[in-house]
DNA sequence: ATAAACCTTCCAGTCACAGTAAGGTCAACT
DNA sequence: AGTTGACCTTACTGTGACTGGAAGGTTTAT
């Protein structure tokens, strides 16, 4: 199948799939006598655990390191097991600090009952150390 | 006073207030004779002001709309208003996406009680659609 | 024959900086 | 007078994960 096949049935742009093979996230394609990329079946399940990664804003590279540790099916997932929990830490940080933001910007959104520049409490409140 | 005591007195690296210049988003600033940039209070001011749009994580362009507006007192403070709001919703609209994601990345880490990679549910799962 | 819909590579742009290099200036000390 | 160290300057590169566009080759359909 060519790359815009791939990139219909994995929901990939075919640009992508191009920067994931420059980056080393997917081996160099199999070209055809007109330089074509041609993939086969499991391209698509490795591309689909890609973008489900990503989905999950599972960084390149450590998506790069969960395919390395795929590989040595007898070896512990003791690694995924980290990656996962990283990654929800920090999810859940970021949940908390945007949390502090909206209630700082709801209280600015309500803060000017004036309408004119010269008086607006939300540029004064902006002013503020 | 020189860039690093405008640095130090507004949390603001050195680095990045010439970088402000450089896009437009403080003027000029004046040169000694040494070609040393030389700032006053007022520069303190816009500085504290760009800060703290930053913290509520409005992107330059948008400070750069705020300054513009600033300017004439008379003007209506709607733009303000409705940039606020924006910022706002995206906030929100983000912490309503990390929560779903935290919610699967949860029940992601959970999902497995094996520790070999070849029976791992985690990495199966990311292999689903 | 030609048009459209593909494919290729390569380069630039995004956002808001941070890192680094190479060099100029200044104040204090020996 | 020389030197050290802390500043300052510009200019260029890199970040992450792509996206857009240019310029050109190939295939397929009409």
């Amino acid at each position: 199948m060519k790359i815009s096949q791939l990139a219909k049935t994995t929901n990939v742009a075919s640009k992508t799939i191009r920067y994931y093979e420059e980056i080393g996230l997917l081996p160099e394609a199999y070209r055809n006598d007109n330089g074509y990329r041609e993939y086969s079946a499991s391209d698509i399940e490795r591309l689909v655990f890609i973008r489900r990664c990503r989905e999950l804003q599972i960084p390149l590279e450590q998506i790069k390191t969960l395919i390395a540790v795929q590989v040595d099916q007898k070896s512990s997932c003791q690694e995924v097991d980290a990656l996962i929990d990283q990654q929800l830490d920090k999810v859940r940080k970021t949940i908390a600090e945007l949390t502090l933001l909206e209630q700082t910007l709801h209280a600015l959104a309500t803060s000017c009952p004036n309408d004119k520049v010269g008086d607006c409490q939300i540029l004064k409140n902006l002013q503020q150390e």
